[in-house]
DNA sequence: AGTCCCCCCATTTTT
DNA sequence: TGGGGGGACT
């Protein structure tokens, strides 16, 4: 068989691993050293040479969009659709196989998917319920707590019944936590694995005919497994499995969610015999930039190693720009893209990248100045929208009425006289017979259990979703969603809040409806013909399981702005690292471990290695954070890049901030004006006791004229000029 | 039921 | 400094 389309374009290291013979294999793949092509070309390659069924492969990945990104280009390659294969998220998959077996897993049929919102709002309801105080108690810290246990593989039967205070509070929570999902059907993100994984372990029959199914397993960005991932993939690959795995041990940024990076450097023992196989060739960046790349990374202890090289050019060196302060950064960058601009280079080939979201505010005030266009990845994605997401509510309600965080986001939205007194009520009996809120509304409206207003308004909702499933039986999933958005009165209730709001967020329903007959096309072209409640339900999964895109319009030209969190993956000529400080980045949240430490020097070794061509570093004297001048020194981070790749950018004279900014001021303080050796801002000076430092501002004038100072050493400083006796350098 | 005000908080994000 | 959430007030 001709097998050159599989492996024409590729370097020794990637065939290699394409080619390794069935077995385990861990592929150590470097940032921009093509990981997706290899993971891709293997499983060409699997079916292709070995006679691997399709149906016998399972490709795992974390995101939605590097699943159909992978499943696209295992398409292209193979010249057919993929058939039997199951290409998915770890989620995505679990929940599949959750569907298939939902008796053997112990779930209802119509088990829905709990995601982080309703989540959070249940949290919420059950700490009233519980009569825990929230303060002390915050919902989000719960939510974190229980997110934590199942990504661990813990329920509420595992963790200990004794304990302090907080373990206490927090098993009670967890269990009453529990109790209401089963009760609802729900299943959140976290359950999702745990089902999965103790699908496997309490049904030995379906493991054994899973594992001779799927007997090569191939996990992408296998650095970012969790426990119960790893787990999961553990048990079903079995003593028998073949699993390819790949990844970075350099690029893992996710610990503080779980991801366990132990999992990638432990591999070849946990699944040995394993082969190991490094590709280091990169295929993006300069070499100074992969030089500074492997110099930083390499103080990090307990790395499977790996040096990035490349046949390209030395590039040039990599720019650290010291601001005085965030403002004149942000313009410092707008500068430089501007002159990138004129050179005739793209927007769109330039990011900014940013360690926390709150730094982008001032970088977008100097694009707005300018009026250079920019986007700004992050925020809410298309079914995480309010309006969406009530809309949504309506449609699971139709699904299945025991749904209780939907039927508490839409009872009363819009408005329609069902007070809290009312719902409480209706929460108090759902708790006390056991059932789901609507079924305690029913009982409610029979038994006479409500006042004669809030009864009949509590009816007149349930006959609107009746209603609402009448219409769904025997109609096309958008003209449902259509029908709802517009029977449930949600368009005039957003239509009410007035302005550009109520704008976006009716063409956001709009928008929805759309989906919805997209969905449709490609339910219809997947599985032959669903039935109408088949694809609302299936509708309903993918809004929970794939949030959708931040962002609709990416037509213009515009300059990237993200953290560096989410450029992972992915690359541009021009980046700007913003903030390159101590107690930014490394974030000084993390800085207080080794472990923290070092994931953030890996978040750094991401950002570095996102450059092809270019690579600006900025940092700032002072920044305004919370309302209040800090003062930094530059990062650790860019000491750990030597110095011969590193071209510092001279501070600029002026800095056209505002007029107490101007130039003069400091040497007018100095009792100098106009003095050509009197001091500047941005003026480095020696102090004798203090040392180097920067001058940032100044304050009144003559002898009583005060001059602020950071100091490399001691940091921010006001000295009263007169006495200072500082030396211009 | 809706608005307003005050207080508190403040990495990183996917499913 | 600013946003979000919760409580109190109209």
């Amino acid at each position: 068989m001709d097998v050159s389309h599989i492996l024409n374009s590729l370097n020794d290291a990637q065939r290699q691993a394409v080619t390794a013979d069935s077995g385990n294999l861990l592929v150590l793949a470097g940032a921009g050293s093509g990981k997706t092509r290899v993971l891709v070309h293997r499983i060409a390659w699997l079916i292709q040479m070995e006679g691997i069924a399709p149906a016998g492969i399972l490709a795992v990945t974390f995101t939605n969009k590097s699943a159909s990104e992978m499943r696209g280009r295992i398409e292209t390659l193979l010249g057919h659709p993929i058939g039997g294969m199951w290409v998915g998220t770890f989620h995505g998959l679990a929940h599949r196989l959750l569907r298939a077996h939902w008796q053997e897993a112990g779930l209802s049929e119509k088990f829905q998917i709990l995601d982080s919102d309703d989540q959070l709002r249940l949290i919420k309801r059950l700490l009233q319920t519980l009569e825990l105080d929230e303060g002390k108690w915050p919902a989000k810290q719960c939510q974190w707590f229980i997110n934590q246990q199942k990504d661990e593989g813990l329920r509420s039967t595992h963790l200990e019944h004794y304990g302090d205070d907080y373990n206490r509070t927090m098993l009670t929570l967890y269990q009453a936590y529990e109790q209401a999902c089963d009760r609802t059907g729900m299943v959140d993100f976290g359950e999702l694995l745990l089902r999965a994984h103790e699908l496997w372990l309490k049904n030995p029959g379906l493991l054994d005919y899973y594992q001779h199914r799927f007997t090569e397993i191939l996990v992408d960005e296998f650095q970012d497994t969790n426990a119960i991932q790893y787990a999961w993939l553990r048990v079903l690959a079995g003593k028998r499995g073949h699993i390819t795995v790949v990844g970075d041990d350099d690029q893992s940024i996710y610990g503080w969610r779980g991801a366990r990076i132990e999992n990638i450097q432990q591999f070849t023992q946990d699944f040995a015999p394993a082969t190991l196989i490094k590709l280091e060739q990169n295929y993006r960046s300069t070499s100074t930039i992969l030089k500074a790349a492997n110099k930083l990374i390499s103080n990090n202890a307990g790395r499977l190693g790996k040096e990035l090289w490349t046949d390209g050019t030395e590039g040039e060196p990599i720019s650290v720009y010291g601001a005085f302060n965030e403002q004149d950064e942000a313009r410092f960058i707008v500068d430089q893209i501007e002159q990138w601009v004129r050179k005739g280079r793209r927007r769109d080939d330039c990011v900014i990248l940013y360690r926390s979201n709150a730094q982008s505010r001032e970088l977008e005030e100097a694009m707005l100045r300018v009026g250079m266009p920019y986007r700004i990845y992050g925020g809410f994605r298309f079914y995480e929208r309010l309006e969406i997401r009530n809309a949504m509510a309506y449609l699971r309600l139709v699904a299945n009425r025991d749904d209780d965080a939907a039927f508490e986001r839409v009872i009363n939205l819009p408005v329609r006289g069902i007070g809290n007194a009312t719902l409480e009520n209706l929460r108090t009996i759902a708790r006390e017979q056991r059932v789901s809120v609507w079924q305690a509304a029913q009982r409610a409206v029979a038994h006479g259990m409500l006042g004669a207003r809030a009864a009949q308004n509590v009816g007149g909702f349930m006959n609107l979703i009746n209603q609402l499933e009448e219409y769904s039986a025997e109609h096309e999933l958008h003209l449902v969603m259509d029908y709802i958005i517009k029977q449930s009165g949600l368009i005039q209730h957003h239509e009410k809040e007035g302005g550009e709001k109520a704008n976006s967020r009716l063409e956001n329903l709009e928008e929805l409806v759309n989906a919805a007959k997209a969905y449709t096309m490609e339910a219809n072209g997947n599985n032959g013909e669903p039935t109408n409640a088949e694809r609302l339900a299936g509708f309903i999964d993918k809004a929970a399981l794939d949030a959708g895109d931040a962002q609709a319009d990416a037509h213009e030209d515009a300059v990237q702005m993200m953290t560096l969190h989410s450029a992972k993956g992915l690359e541009f000529p021009l980046v700007f690292i913003a903030g390159v400080e101590e107690g930014l980045f490394p974030h000084k949240m993390s800085g207080d471990s080794l472990e923290g430490l070092e994931e953030e020097r890996r978040l750094c070794y991401v950002g570095i290695t996102r450059a092809m061509e270019k690579l600006y570093l900025c940092h700032a004297e002072s920044r305004r954070l919370h309302g209040e001048e800090n003062f930094s020194r530059p990062s650790r981070f860019i000491r750990e890049i030597p110095a011969e790749l590193r071209q510092e950018v001279r501070m600029k004279g002026q800095v056209s901030r505002a007029t107490s900014w101007q130039g003069g001021i400091a040497a007018q303080a100095m009792g100098a004006p106009d003095s050509n050796n009197g001091l500047r801002l941005g003026q480095r000076v020696r102090h004798p006791s203090f040392g180097e430092g920067v001058v940032l501002s100044c304050e009144g004038n003559g002898n009583n004229a005060r001059i602020q100072i950071n100091f490399d050493a001691v940091g921010g400083k006001w000295l009263v000029a007169a006495y200072a006796r500082l030396e211009a350098l």
